[in-house]
DNA sequence: CTGAAAGCGCTTACAG
DNA sequence: CTGAAAGCGCTTACAG
């Protein structure tokens, strides 16, 4: 193929100036209608299309995002990231994306990335430690970015954060077990210390403590394999525990997993509520109770945050937080099984 | 934040022309190694960063990918997605990605949109349905463009042509069934006349075909949920079949869950071979025997294809097949599960 | 309502 | 080894 046309060859077909086709770019009322018809007829015959980079150089709206998630593979950050791709591009905005598999170095090398290529904003589920190495030359750069999902840098004027409401979706998960009679709930799963883990357990333990109720807690990581290890040495080393707030869903499908290879019935012997809802939870069998914290929805308006800070300058506020809910579901109900 | 720093900035502060500024931020040998190192520093201590954009304006080498993703909720094209995106970013490259959740038009629409922007090529997973509306304004760009995974536009000088050998994988999902005994085997699960339904379910026909068995077709939509529904229709409908070849993992993960419902011991009553060999697969509990694509290792190759095409010009054969092989687990060996 | 000129931040010949 | 000038494809005041 030749060189891409330029406005430069519109406006000679045209028969106008260049600076009358980019007005009619933009849709400017400043041209007469006939003239812009004429010229967009113009446009379609050799086959123009818009340079939006040239354009940005001149006028700095890149209209590209960057979004940089820790884990992309986690059905949860999938669920998260489409939803926020699609709502930016729904509004005329393409999605530069990045998995930094929770790797600080590589955080750091694709925030540089995006910076150089003049990303608008950014919107970052970022990775634990070496925080400085992504988030100076953010600053540095000045560039609007939203913290989503893990605070991982505190000062929120600069780096606003959002997530779900971890802490009550504890406690909704705690107060459902306890309603149903259950008398010894394990929490299990996740690495302690870190801001989600403490906040998913705060809820859990405020209710038990309201309840007189000793906490069990069994850290690890939040994954199928650790939810599968742990129902194993649930039912041998705790078989009193007859109910599990686990971490994630990831940690509760695999205590799913686990229970039916250990022959341990689900919503009977041991009932099981996940955290985040995402859609397996509904797929498999027994269905997973869950806290929901909509993330698809969560995700669409956290586009839409970014884009009111970048379109009119509104910054959100330090730290937002979604409202969640518990899906009770068979893992807790065993007549629903039955 | 004020106005980034420029060149201009660095080559005032450094004592030199911008133009030295510009070879130094190419490496280049023609600047003597003292002066290299003396502007570098100004650049760290002023700030600088480099305008990727502005520097691609006059050089034209973006240096960003254009990923279209037909549906990118589903694991398989995740995994794939997130393989692609981590291969480019390690070559240098970014990615701009963009879902198209199986809508023809909004396809059309990301694909202008990330012409807008420039890509310096693009690697599709195309829906089906209106291909011109992408497809055409993207040879209008010329713009290097692999069709991964799905083949939708014949014309694969223009439009190069990847995916793993679904054929094969199909054949040695049978094959394997058929040694183990099965009498009757279904093909379950995919829309009838797709390119990538016909080729599974020509591997299991030939296979079929040879032993003289009758086959048997159950096509639907490539769920969790079709598979489910199915698990129970086949326990009524069709109780001689003894084994099934999904069309995709999901509908095998429909499968387990709808038997574990019904009380349908996997692997011995109904032995189920999946395909794809998403990360699931072997979590589950009876872990799923399948056909694995190596998807990551797909997106990796696919990535290295892409870059060379734009790199080297050396244009990808018209057609490229990569290897598949069976994966076997409990699904469809009873011993391992006992 | 439309045109001529300058400028966005770089790279690229071309001199020296 | 380094500098001055033109140009990438647009937008943006400024004239007219």
């Amino acid at each position: 193929m030749d060189r891409r046309p330029t406005i430069i060859d519109v406006a000679r077909k045209a028969g106008v100036s260049k600076s009358t086709v980019s007005l009619v770019l933009q849709n400017s009322t400043l041209v007469k209608e006939e003239t812009r018809a004429e010229i967009r007829k113009v446009m379609a015959e050799i086959g123009y299309v818009y340079n939006r980079v040239a354009a940005n150089m001149r006028s700095s709206n890149a209209g590209l995002i960057g979004l940089v998630i820790n884990d992309l593979r986690n059905p949860f950050f999938t669920e998260f990231a489409t939803s926020v791709q699609m709502t930016l591009s729904a509004r005329g905005y393409a999605t530069v994306l990045a998995n930094t598999n929770e790797d600080p170095d590589l955080q750091a090398q694709v925030v540089s990335a995006m910076i150089e290529h003049g990303v608008t904003a950014l919107m970052i589920s970022p990775t634990y430690g070496n925080e400085a190495a992504s988030f100076d030359p953010i600053a540095r750069a000045g560039i609007p970015t939203l913290q989503v999902l893990r605070k991982v840098v505190s000062d929120g004027r600069q780096f606003p954060f959002a997530a779900p409401d971890y802490e009550e979706g504890g406690r909704l998960a705690a107060e459902h077990l306890l309603s149903l009679g259950a008398h010894q709930i394990a929490f299990i799963g996740g690495f302690q210390g870190r801001d989600v883990t403490k906040k998913r357990m705060k809820g859990y333990l405020s209710v038990l403590g309201h309840a007189g109720i000793e906490p069990l807690i069994l850290p690890g990581r939040p994954t199928r394999a650790f939810g599968r290890e742990i129902a194993r040495s649930l039912a041998q080393d705790y078989p009193d525990v007859g109910a599990v707030i686990c971490f994630s869903d990831l940690v509760a499908l695999g205590v799913l997993s686990g229970c039916a290879e250990i022959g341990r019935r689900l919503g009977i012997e041991l009932k099981v509520v996940g955290f985040d809802d995402i859609e397996d939870c509904a797929q498999v069998w027994p269905s997973l109770t869950s806290v929901r914290c909509d993330i698809a929805g969560f995700g669409r308006r956290m586009a839409e945050i970014l884009l009111e800070w970048v379109e009119l300058g509104r910054a959100p506020p330090e730290e937002t937080t979604t409202p969640v809910e518990l899906i009770v579901r068979a893992s807790t109900s065993p007549k629903a099984i039955a």
